[in-house]
DNA sequence: TCAAAAGTGTTCAGCTTACACCCATGA
DNA sequence: TCATGGGTGTAAGCTGAACACTTTTGA
């Protein structure tokens, strides 16, 4: 029979690094793979409270940035049955893992770079590349990227955080920063953090700011 | 039993109007709204062969602009049972119709003004909503608004076309021609259609022309 | 006092906006 | 010849890209 399943792309930001959570799943047929989190929907629970369970289940983080990504339904993307799965794609900061999911390399839940990804079972692949295509596109036209930082953070490492999302290393300082003081998207708190050179002004997500800017059109 | 459905807004421009296709289905609870063309998929069949099919069965139109546009779960969106609904979005355009699916408006379907529905079945109406969002930001980085143009066009109908659907009337000729020629993304026919002054040149869409252009971003 | 990184100002090219103007047709 | 709608040019102002510069720290 039909079954609805829902998988979940979770991105963070950690050591200079964008990284996508993977579990293993010892199943017949699929057995050495590395895949989304994910499963079968129940009964009556609503999709993204599905998704949300899978966070909570598989990762511990908690009221985390989520959102419906796409669904796939090939007939035979399992080829056990058929699987129509909701794709969503979740965004965690490194705050809100701090405790736990910490990097169990050996063990069947880990951290991977989302650049250099291993073999992925059914079309988790397929589900990856959309979901860093949207990432990419909403970072730039909405507030998306806030939700990969830590609480307080510099500039810098603001920039920082684009440019890996991006992967696009060539954006220019002042202009980024002439761009975010004028989005008037964070606020400084009156601390520093120590750098190799000048310390560095620490700043915060403004919560009253504006989160999605409408961009320009390709048409007037 | 849990099932899946998809279901198909689909548009098109006709009289200066933009248009929504509706069918009045005849079931238990629902009797006399109207709803989203939609049904059931089959055990075997792809989601998107089976809003194609919705599409055909339905309308009798073909090869048309198809894509997914959000995946509708909420375990009481049906009452009867549970139904997960892949909801796409279609664009037609006047040509496409001309023989079919005249505007028989007594009968069980029929095109409205996607700006004055009537009341609508399950979360149709939310359905609406979100492709209406999708279709103006589409238009605005794609192409896309050529898919609800004639074979060939003035400039001034696809300027209409572009200020109905974004519902803003205030697009200034000259630019908006100045966008279109720079885009190359139309080429003069060397014809003339009669108006009430001057006659208008007739243009029609590139095959070989760039559909997306990257919005300016928000950040840099 | 020097390297490293934070942080700022200025210029120039290109784009957007607004608006004025001319052109071709039919009544 | 005049109303109607098609079609174009241009000045003013804004935006983004590039780059040079100053500031503050630790070694």
């Amino acid at each position: 029979m039909l079954s609805v399943a829902v998988d979940v792309v979770i991105f963070t930001l950690r050591n200079n690094d964008l990284q996508v959570y993977l579990v293993r799943r010892y199943e017949e047929g699929y057995e050495s793979l590395w895949s989304l989190p994910g499963g079968i929907i129940r009964a009556d629970e609503p999709l993204e409270d599905a998704a949300m369970r899978q966070l909570r289940e598989q990762t511990t983080v908690e009221d985390i940035y989520l959102q419906q990504l796409y669904t796939f339904g090939a007939p035979d993307r399992d080829t056990r049955r058929r699987v129509i799965s909701v794709a969503y794609f979740a965004l965690v900061s490194p705050d809100q893992l701090a405790r736990e999911c910490q990097d169990d390399q050996n063990s069947n839940r880990a951290w991977f770079n989302a650049y250099n990804l291993p073999p992925l079972a059914f079309d988790h692949a397929e589900m990856l590349d959309v979901a860093l295509t949207r990432l990419r596109y909403k970072i730039e036209y909405s507030a998306a990227a806030f939700e990969l930082m830590p609480e307080e953070f510099t500039l810098r490492e603001l920039q920082d955080a684009y440019m890996i999302i991006l992967n696009d290393h060539t954006l220019d300082k002042a202009n980024f920063r002439k761009k975010i003081r004028e989005a008037k998207i964070v606020e400084s708190v009156s601390r520093y953090k120590r750098t190799g050179g000048r310390p560095a002004k620490l700043y915060r997500f403004r919560k009253d700011a504006q989160l999605e800017s409408k961009a320009r059109r390709f048409f007037p």
